[in-house]
RNA sequence: GCCGGAGUGGCGGAAUUGGUAUACGCGGCGGUCUCAAAAACCGUUCCCGAUUUUCGGGACGAGGGUUCGAGUCCCUCCUCCGGCACCA
């Protein structure tokens, strides 16, 4: 089964060694580039895997998509770097026994060389980032300084998820169906003080921002959801014998006459007040119970409505009605205002609550169809049951009574949320450190930007520490204590790092300027390069980093420290390629490891197949055979080009060379346009199928014209080989500095066409004509074919349709 | 449950505004070369039926509709994948 293939390794090794001895892909970014290209993949995350297929699948078709955009003229910027920090790579080190440092060094040495097999344009030598290094995580620290200093970055206590296996808390969107987005544990909740990122300011810009943004309309969509903005009333229930008010958010403000009762979720800070006294304590027992509870089982909706009465009432804001207020925990702190007004005729949720607890249910919203009783009714209708506002359709009813609500000062129109801000302290040690400290007179104070990076202390024992609950960085005394920056006095520094999407949700300002000691990034570099033109990577960061990114671009916009924001103009998501039907990953042992498949077909063999299987943004089911179609194809254009070939008959029709050709050109560029990599390459091989066969019947000359064609169209597929048969053509420069061929439109044009000819819609015959015939000519010609005549024997023709160079179909 | 996306040969997939369904590749089969095999090359390959270089019929998840004509547009249903999921 050993395939005779063309030199690839020594092809390889060599284009790779020159291109970096001769600096090809390094950029200077501190000048002005009139036509820049930033080409930007999501950066490696190092945790533990060395790259597999998956990797190669992300950086591979994206080298050929910035290869093609260089010979299209643009002067491409595609750097590589390292998301160093975070929880996988920690949780690696310890399992190993050995230091995160250590083993993050040594991970990054060997994807660096793995990386380096792929032979794209990365410049490692000058534009390389390591996140964790003290040069990078300065500058993180920086960000969170310019952000707190902006009211962008603020300490609250909260109840927030908690990951028992990880130990640290985590943000909303790293919890994945109620479980740890890296180990599965189910999250609890615990109310901790931490610090966030007020992401929420920016909700309705990151809504507009998608205007002027070329992305996946499904990414936008996820992100629109996630932000989750819903227009309302939040209106006052003032409570019976008591001073307080409740407010409650509604976006069905048509409904407010079907109010049969309020709820309150079992965190509400009114909770114990409210209740009367005979019910305290069954009252303080549930809200213990929903206390102990995961969001797994809080949040299932399976489970039965449990809730409880407090004994107290409110009064209706606009019938003066007495309302029972319930605590219940299908109602959630965290949204709106904790508490809401039921309207169980025409919400499931409180209709479910009221058939358990026998709770009135007023319909006040009639149907044009007949309601279905077994449930809540919550679409449009008729209001009913609603004093003054009867008759009205609920659409209108629900800006009326807004309107009055708002007029008699009960309540008002409001926009809210279901995006939360992100909370970034982790109680880990693999991070930046949150640069604050705590001062018994000062209180919280910001290190000063000088005094940055506040280093991460390398002593530390992470067996010792892992499990206690507290942040490792608190075991160390001579981390924790630091006088107060302002008063001298003893002062403690936060022990809490921070989220690794922080480093993340910056660096592609850092990476035209990776050595710049002055600031975050070189404010020239950032002008002559920023914003990232095309960027690559998984669908899945579609609400973590990819939201995170463009939250801190809006920010430092603001505060007029960049001059763009949005930062990715254009983002495609590379599909997951999967192996026995699922996605590839070590657990399920069925990762398919790239440098075995580079030592037996080669670099430019790999990512080609890799780009023939599919649809790039669909992926697909690895297999191991279908490679080897690529590495024929190559070494059968590798035998083309160096083998000698005599062309005794010359009879091959230049006219129809020329088109081919120029027709392949149109194809590949086409394709390349649309993403569509797989279908660029069939064009190729259709191409060189062509030649094949034609070989012996073109001229010399004319054949060697066409085989540069063909090594120019195929260098952005497979570079190292791309440059090696240029070279052989007889070329000094690198065919990366050569254009990318254009197609001429009129050596399209065929003299004949063949015109398929249907009756009823089905396929009877086939003419061919010259090109230019009129409709006349082909409607004649059609009628009057030999093997037509026999279908339209004894009928009558009803009509003719003729499509102009494509078919002529009898209507009988 | 709600919101997206997708269902085409034995397999990965193609079909750009509705106009020859299955391009290109894998695999299979037959052949050339060889002592033999591998590799390479050539031919063949959706299914059924015959009068077998030709012809007829059927087939793009299922069913219906629009149209001269539907893989493509519309409706209903089924399956798979992704996201959200008590968000008031």
């Amino acid at each position: 089964m050993r395939l005779v293939m063309y030199p690839f390794k020594e092809i390889e090794a060599k284009w790779q060694r020159r291109w970096e001895e001769s600096g090809t892909h390094r950029i200077d970014t501190s000048h002005p580039e009139r036509h820049k290209y930033y080409c930007l993949v999501m950066f490696n995350y190092p945790s533990s895997d060395k790259l597999h297929i998956g990797h190669w699948y992300n950086y591979g078709p994206t080298d050929t998509w910035a290869r093609y955009k260089k010979m299209q003229g643009f002067r491409v910027f595609e750097p590589m770097g390292y998301d160093a920090f975070g929880l996988p790579a920690e949780n690696y080190a310890i399992e190993k026994g050995v230091h995160p440092a250590h083993s993050t060094a040594e991970n990054i040495k060997q994807i660096r060389q793995q990386l380096k097999a792929i032979g794209a344009m990365y410049d490692f030598e000058d534009k390389e980032i390591d996140t964790s290094s003290p040069q990078y995580y300065r500058w993180t620290q920086w960000l969170f300084l310019k952000l707190y200093k902006n009211g962008l970055a603020y300490r609250k206590k909260a109840p927030v998820n908690w990951c028992p296996k990880c130990h640290t808390v985590l943000a909303n969107e790293q919890v994945i169906d109620g479980r740890c987005e890296r180990c599965s544990s189910a999250v609890t909740k615990k109310d901790l003080v931490q610090w966030f990122f007020k992401i929420t300011r920016y909700a309705d810009a990151l809504l507009h921002g998608y205007k002027k943004i070329d992305w996946p309309e499904k990414t936008v969509l996820m992100q629109k959801n996630w932000i989750g903005r819903s227009e309302g009333v939040e209106m006052s229930f003032f409570v019976e014998r008591s001073s307080k008010t409740i407010d409650v958010f509604t976006t069905r403000a048509d409904t407010l006459f079907g109010v049969t009762y309020l709820v309150l979720a079992p965190e509400y800070p009114l909770v114990n007040e409210l209740t009367v006294h005979s019910r305290k304590e069954k009252v303080a027992a549930y809200v213990e119970e929903a206390k102990m509870e995961t969001e797994i089982e809080r949040a299932s909706i399976i489970r039965e409505k449990t809730g409880i009465f407090t004994g107290s009432y409110a009064t209706h804001p606009l019938s003066g009605e007495r309302i029972p207020i319930w605590i219940a925990d299908y109602v959630l702190t965290s949204y709106g205002t904790g508490a809401v007004m039921a309207v169980p005729a025409h919400d499931q949720r409180d209709f479910e609550f009221a058939k358990k607890f026998n709770l009135p249910i007023r319909q006040v919203i009639v149907p044009e169809k007949a309601p279905n009783n077994e449930q809540a009714y919550t679409g449009e209708g008729k209001m009913v049951n609603s004093g003054s506002f009867n008759e009205l359709l609920s659409r209108d009813g629900r800006e009326r009574i807004a309107d009055c609500l708002e007029k008699e000062g009960k309540g008002k129109r409001k926009i809210n949320y279901r995006l939360r801000d992100w909370l970034i302290s982790r109680q880990r040690y693999w991070g930046a450190p949150i640069p604050i400290i705590y001062c018994k007179s000062c209180g919280e104070v910001p290190v000063s930007e000088d005094d940055l990076p506040v280093l991460l202390p390398s002593e530390i024992d992470l067996k010792k520490t892992h499990g206690s609950g507290e942040s490792p960085l608190s075991s160390i005394p001579d981390f924790v204590n630091t006088p107060c920056p302002q008063c001298g006095k003893k002062a403690r520094r936060e022990v809490d790092t921070m989220d690794t999407f922080v480093c993340s949700s910056w660096y592609y300002l850092r990476f035209p300027s990776p050595h710049y000691e002055k600031g975050a990034f070189d404010p020239k570099a950032v002008k002559n390069w920023l914003p990232v033109d095309h960027y690559v990577g998984g669908a899945e960061h579609a609400v973590l980093h990819l939201l995170y990114a463009r939250f801190i671009t809006r920010a430092l916009y603001d505060l007029k420290l960049i001059h763009f924001d949005e930062p990715f103009m254009r983002l495609v998501h590379q599909g997951v390629i999967t192996n026995k039907g699922v996605k590839m990953s070590k657990s399920r042992g069925n990762v398919v490891n790239p440098d075995a498949l580079i030592n037996q077909y080669g670099s430019d063999v790999l990512r080609m197949y890799l780009m023939f299987m599919g649809p790039y943004e669909e992926g697909g089911e690895w297999n191991d055979n279908g490679i080897r179609g690529i590495s024929r194809f190559l070494t059968r254009i590798w035998k083309m080009a160096s083998e000698d070939c005599h062309h005794q008959k010359i009879t091959a029709n230049s006219q129809e060379l020329k088109r081919i050709k120029h027709h392949t050109i149109k194809r590949v560029t086409a394709e390349m346009e649309r993403f569509h990599f797989n279908t660029a390459i069939s064009a190729l091989m259709e191409y060189v199928n062509y030649l094949a066969k034609a070989r012996r019947q073109i001229v010399l000359s004319d054949w060697q014209k066409e085989m540069e064609t063909l090594f120019l169209l195929i260098a952005p597929f497979a570079p190292h080989l791309g440059e090696e048969l240029w070279t052989m053509a007889g070329h000094k420069r690198s065919v990366f500095d050569e254009r990318w061929l254009s197609y001429d439109r009129t050596a399209l044009e065929e003299e004949e066409v063949t015109v398929i000819i249907q009756v009823n819609g089905r396929v009877r015959g086939r003419i061919t004509l010259p090109a230019n015939s009129s409709e006349e000519v082909l409607r004649e010609n059609a009628l009057n074919d030999k093997r037509i005549q026999k279908w339209l024997a004894g009928k009558e023709v009803k009509k003719v349709i003729v499509a102009r160079g494509k078919l002529v179909n009898i209507v009988i």
